[in-house]
DNA sequence: GGTATGACATGGA
DNA sequence: TTCCATGCCATAC
C-alpha cells in the first residue's frame, strides 16, 4: 500500500499496512503502531484491530510482531499466544525466563 | 446514534 | 520490579 493510500486509509487499514512493513525478526509495540498511524494514545484500538483480523488477514498481516510496552504477548485467545511465540523464535527472536523479549534489540522503528 | 468493549500505557503504592 | 486503578479511543453491537 502507497503512503498516500495509507493516510487516506481509516485507522485500521494504516495499522494493517504498518504491520506488514515490520520486518520479519523485528517486533513493534502497540503504542509505535498506533503513533504511526496519527493516534498517539489508541494503543488500545491496535489490538482491537488485530483481535478482529479475519483468517485471510491474519494470513498476510505479520501481528505475530506486535507485542506490548513490556517486550511481552498479550494476546487473550489461548493459544494464539504459544503461537506467536514460537513465530517469533522461528524469526529468530528470542525470549528470557519471564517470556519476555529485548526491545531494545528487537524494536522496528517507523520511518 | 448511543453504549459497551478491549491482544494497552502509565503512574503511584 | 510487580500489582492496582485510571485514562484513551476506534470498533462492534
Amino acid at each position: 500500500m502507497r503512503e498516500q493510500e495509507v493516510s487516506a486509509a481509516s485507522f485500521r487499514q494504516r495499522v494493517l499496512a504498518l504491520v506488514a512493513q515490520v520486518p520479519a525478526g523485528c517486533v513493534v509495540t502497540y503504542s509505535q503502531v498506533a503513533l504511526a498511524a496519527g493516534h498517539p494514545g489508541a494503543a488500545r484500538q491496535v489490538g482491537g484491530v488485530l483481535r478482529g483480523l479475519s483468517p485471510r488477514e491474519a494470513a498476510v498481516v505479520p501481528w505475530q510482531r506486535v507485542v506490548n510496552a513490556r517486550g511481552g504477548l498479550s494476546t487473550y485467545k489461548v493459544g494464539a499466544g504459544e503461537l506467536q511465540r514460537a513465530l517469533l523464535e522461528a524469526e529468530g527472536v528470542r525470549f528470557d525466563a519471564a517470556g519476555r523479549l529485548d526491545l531494545a534489540r528487537y524494536r522496528h522503528l517507523f520511518a
